[in-house]
DNA sequence: ATTCTGACAGCAA
DNA sequence: TTTGCTGCCAGAA
């Protein structure tokens, strides 16, 4: 096998399984994977991971994830600065001025629902 | 091996 | 409340 990249076992292969288990019409923060990964301080990483998830062949709903205010921190690294926010309007999730309306509610945190 | 970076988060003013 | 500074970690150069 031959790929150095993304296995379960990498880091990065670790946040785009997680990322994927997000429910359709949730969202998560980049902490709450950090932390759901043992390494609660990563939050930083998780992202470094995203940005590099678009490299992979499968589908990462990586627009699901956003940071701890439930702003799209990460909207710009999306192809267009809207398509971020495209997507998650797609989902049912209602954005203005880049945070996530009623954060508290979508919020899917993978430390309690996953075990 | 060493240095730099960042789609974060926490805390102090 | 908003702004700024600091710590942290895994990768990339």
């Amino acid at each position: 096998m031959a790929g150095k990249h993304q296995n379960k076992n990498d880091f990065f292969g670790q946040v785009y399984e997680v990322t994927k288990l997000i429910p359709w019409g949730s969202v998560t923060s980049y902490g709450a994977i950090a932390r759901y990964l043992g390494t609660g301080k990563s939050a930083r990483t998780v992202g470094w991971a995203l940005n590099a998830s678009h490299s992979g062949g499968e589908f990462v709903p990586a627009h699901r994830v956003v940071n701890r205010n439930g702003l799209l921190s990460g909207k710009l690294h999306f192809g267009n600065s809207t398509t971020m926010q495209q997507l998650l309007e797609n989902e049912g999730i209602h954005v203005e001025d880049d945070r996530v309306v009623d954060f508290i509610e979508k919020f899917w945190d993978p430390s309690l629902e996953l075990r």
